[in-house]
RNA sequence: GCGAAAGUGGCGGAAUUGGUAUACGCGCUAGACUUAGGAUCUAGUCCCGAGCGAUCGGGUUGGGGGUUCGAGUCCCCCCUUUCGCACCA
């Protein structure tokens, strides 16, 4: 008889059961009830998950678990967003096919998937990387397209010269190229994008109706939107006989505007240079700044740098002439990439005023006995604080005070004056989804000699990607080298030509997925609206603080896009969002506690500890680590603290037959007591996401049927029934060693199919009660007493105490505070 | 610089609504058992002081102030840390 916890053998025997009995399938259709949870689309990534992973699935499978015993059978499917770089360079750099490596890991992550014992609908499993799933991508890109919502315009890349192909921003280091470090140089490519822009306001508003969103979350989209209100405001050029545009949040401060600057990238930049002396040096000044890489140009507070046009501009509001600049501060698509420069109010504007010897002038001005500022600057820098100032030599708005009032005047002056208007500018900037790759959705657009751009027609999708490409990570994009795939026909004249070899960005792909779960091998429809309106919007959303805008953003466009196609009922697409925190762990190689990750080589592998612990031990400490949502330390050391829990807990079922058969006291009242409170602090921690305290609770109650047993102090029948609560409560963290134990006991119901227990009030109470006692609010004793006294017994009981009278000596008690069944506070009064 | 969150034992952390601060676990100490192990069990473990002792007294939730019978929790000021954003006009 071994009565050793060895996990190995019974965790296999579950996991092999739980696969065959495809316990986690749910029939969409006849579902009485729908919840619907989702973990984050994960990719294939080809690096074995870690402990560190693990949190995001273990954490949904225990709320799965948890659900399930109440009864609500979720939808919970899986499936991949495959489509991606990595792929690709392990296709450049071991020879391996994009396609066999995806589908490669994605075998390896099901088995890790498995080993944890997490239950997923795999019936409804997708890999986006398939010409079923992306079709739909294809499909909506077209109606976008069809809606203007889909655009194609220049747009920068990083451009390797030396391996003639374009680089994604984390392959340029240090403005060099990752693979031959030649330097990497900004290229202007015609790319396709999608209207997110029109949907900036709705997406801002959408946030207000999350209330199960966390507040980070969305205070970074709502900066992500950057919604900012303000003025364009046209300045003549009478020299290009044309205006220039500028977008300001400040038009009230006009009247300090003393030049203007324009972002090197602007228009209007050649021929503002076109009669200067020094236009030459300006042209391969403006080529530098282009080439610097966006990271680096709006990286750490680089320096201005700017060049004089030569050409002025007349300032509207005071009819002076004003000089135009270039700079890199301004950047090219941030309102109109020009700007009013006020150096006066604007602490950037000083920065360059000072430096090339510009003008300031101010417009606020301290009101009388209001000390000043302690710079020029100042006043206005502190918008949204009004009074600050009065403006000063700006008729008609001299006297007015700095605020939204005054600014929204200004902007009615220069409406009406014909120089501008209201606008309200955003941060956002359209979606570009081109990708110059192969690993990814074709984009379905060929082009004609004669009919220019023309999309494919939806009968001939999907546009597959061909499966025969070379991969050296040179000469741009593989399909670009692929005749099959270029050579095309023009859809409207039939005549030759050119396949747009451009992949969409993989964000495309995990901004609809939830949906496709719902009908995942429908081939006549981008999902079932029927199906998705009644289980979407998805009821929760796991998944880690790193999508916090991108993906999350892009969903919820995509699903206001399918809400005005008229394909979904509702326009957000997840109702509640968990974001759990990293797992961090102490790295060797930068001696600092850090995110788990292979690079910093402080990963620990499940499959070790599950070989050595079990699955069930690693689930437990994952949960016990800490508060969910925020960052935790992997201590290799505290996972001994689950696996020594779970031995005591095996070991106990044997102890049971110990227990006596009839209680030798009134004493296991108290067990019972016991058992309900943790059945409601386990089911309200549950409830919070707070798996750490459910643990916890559980550990008590372990604890206390221990006592039990090594007292006997209840019978037997008691100590089982508890043990059985024990397994239940137990169950959404450790399944597989409860489901092994619940069985033994002789269940023949599965502990999955079990109804949660529910705890009692009444069971909670107890007859005589342990009262705190304080004498002005200081623990002074603790007296026995009934449970339902009143304050006149429970002062009297207080009162009776040696300890509280010795510190009641000298006083008089003035009144008593009491917190029934918790304390009595005696509060004093010095006796005359 | 802006925004958000957070500071509790040697460590991870607990404490719905203001009501016994330090649950639970790790680590550590002592002991038991043992054909030595990263096994198991028992007891102890916030700090200071007194006592042989069961105990007793005082202090403690980053610092300071306030509200309250009572503050880890609420309010004000300060300090520190972490995260996010950052030439956004």
């Amino acid at each position: 008889m071994n009565n050793q916890y060895d996990p190995k053998a019974v965790e296999a025997k579950w996991q092999d059961r739980w696969d065959k009995q495809r316990v986690a399938e749910v029939d969409l259709r006849s579902a009485a009830d729908k919840y619907y949870m989702l973990m984050m689309f994960p990719y294939p990534s080809g690096d074995r998950l870690h402990v560190g992973h693990g949190r995001n699935y273990i954490l949904g499978d225990a709320l799965f678990r948890y659900l399930r015993m109440h009864g609500k059978k979720a939808l919970n499917p899986m499936g991949w967003d495959a489509f991606g770089l990595p792929a690709e360079n392990a296709a450049i750099q071991r020879g391996v096919h994009p396609h066999d490596w995806t589908f490669a890991n994605i075998k390896v992550m099901k088995e890790q998937f498995r080993r944890w014992g997490i239950l997923y609908d795999w019936s409804k499993e997708i890999a986006s990387c398939t010409p079923e799933y992306y079709r739909w991508n294809q499909w909506l890109f077209l109606r976008m397209l069809e809606r203007g919502l889909a655009y194609k315009k220049k747009a920068p890349v990083n451009w390797c010269p030396s391996c003639r192909t374009v680089l994604a921003n984390e392959q340029v280091i240090e403005g060099a190229c990752e693979r031959c470090g030649a330097a990497v140089v900004q290229r202007d490519l015609e790319q396709w994008f999608l209207r997110i822009t029109d949907y900036a306001d709705r997406l801002l508003a959408g946030l207000d109706g999350l209330p199960g969103w966390p507040e980070k979350v969305k205070a970074m989209q709502r900066n992500w939107i950057g919604r900012s209100e303000g003025a364009e405001i046209e300045f003549p050029i009478p020299a290009l006989g044309q205006s220039l545009t500028v977008f300001t949040t400040r038009p009230d401060t006009i009247h300090g505007a003393t030049f203007l600057v324009l972002a090197p990238e602007h228009t209007l930049a050649a021929g503002l240079i076109a009669g200067n002396p020094e236009r030459q040096e300006i042209e391969s000044w403006i080529v530098k700044v282009r080439n610097t890489p966006r990271i680096l140009r709006e990286g750490e507070a680089a320096a201005k740098d700017g060049r004089a046009t030569g050409q002025t501009a007349i300032n509207p509001a005071t009819g002076e002439k004003i000089p135009i600049w270039l700079a890199n501060y301004v950047l090219p698509d941030y309102g109109t990439g020009a700007i009013m420069a006020v150096p006066a109010h604007d602490a950037r504007d000083l920065v360059f005023a000072r430096q090339e010897g510009l003008p300031v002038r101010r417009v606020y001005h301290p009101e009388e006995g209001v000390e000043e500022g302690a710079d020029e600057a100042g006043s206005g820098s502190a918008l949204g604080e009004p009074g600050r100032g009065l403006i000063r030599n700006a008729p008609p708005f001299d006297g007015l005070r700095e605020g939204a009032e005054t600014i929204r005047g200004f902007i009615a002056w220069i409406e009406q004056r014909g120089c501008g208007r209201g606008k309200v500018a955003y941060r956002l900037r359209d979606w570009l989804i081109s990708r110059q790759r192969y690993w990814g959705t074709p984009i379905p657009v060929v082009y004609c000699e004669r009919c220019g751009a023309v999309p494919v027609p939806e009968q001939e999708l999907p546009v597959e990607l061909p499966y025969d490409v070379e991969f050296t990570g040179r000469e741009g994009n593989p399909l670009e080298h692929v005749a099959a795939f270029v050579e095309a026909r023009c859809p409207r004249c039939s005549g030759a030509a050119r396949r747009e070899t451009d992949t969409m960005d993989t964000f495309v792909d995990s901004s609809w997925y939830y949906l496709r779960f719902l009908s995942p091998r429908d081939g006549s429809r981008m999902f079932d609206s029927a199906l998705a309106n009644r289980w979407a919007p998805i009821d929760q959303y796991i998944g880690g603080i790193e999508h916090a805008i991108l993906h999350l953003l892009y969903a919820r466009f995509i699903c206001r896009v399918l809400h005005d196609f008229g394909m979904v009922g509702f326009e957000e697409p997840f109702t509640d969002l968990f974001n759990q925190g990293m797992i961090t762990r102490y790295s060797e190689k930068t001696g600092r506690i850090e995110k788990m990750s292979k690079s910093r080589g402080n990963t620990v592998s499940p499959d070790d500890l599950i070989d050595a612990m079990g699955a069930d031990t690693e689930r437990v400490y994952t949960l016990f680590i800490g508060p969910p949502e925020k960052e935790a330390e992997w201590s290799d050391e505290a996972v001994t603290g689950a696996y020594r829990f779970l031995g005591r807990v095996w070991r106990m079922a044997e102890r049971l037959a110990e227990a006596p058969a009839i209680a030798p006291s009134l004493s296991e009242a108290e067990l019972e007591r016991e058992r309900h409170a943790a059945i409601q602090r386990v089911t309200q921690s549950m409830e919070r996401f707070h798996f750490h305290t459910a643990v916890a609770a559980l550990m008590e109650l372990g604890n206390a049927l221990s006592r039990a047993l090594e007292e006997k102090t209840a019978s037997r029948l008691r100590c089982e029934e508890t043990f059985d609560t024990l397994l239940q409560l137990l169950h959404p963290m450790a399944p597989h060693v409860t489901e092994e134990l619940w069985e033994r006991r002789g269940h023949v119901e599965t502990l999955l199919d079990t109804s949660w227990p529910e705890h009692e009030a009444a069971k909670l109470r107890r007859a005589r009660i342990e009262l705190v006692v304080q004498v002005d609010g200081k623990l002074r004793d603790r007296v026995e007493i009934d449970a339902g006294a009143g304050e006149k017994e429970a002062r009297a009981a207080a009162m009776a105490s040696p300890k509280v009278r010795e510190h009641l000596a000298g006083s008089e008690v003035a009144k008593a505070v009491l917190v029934p069944g918790r304390l009595i506070n005696l509060v004093t009064r010095r006796s005359a």
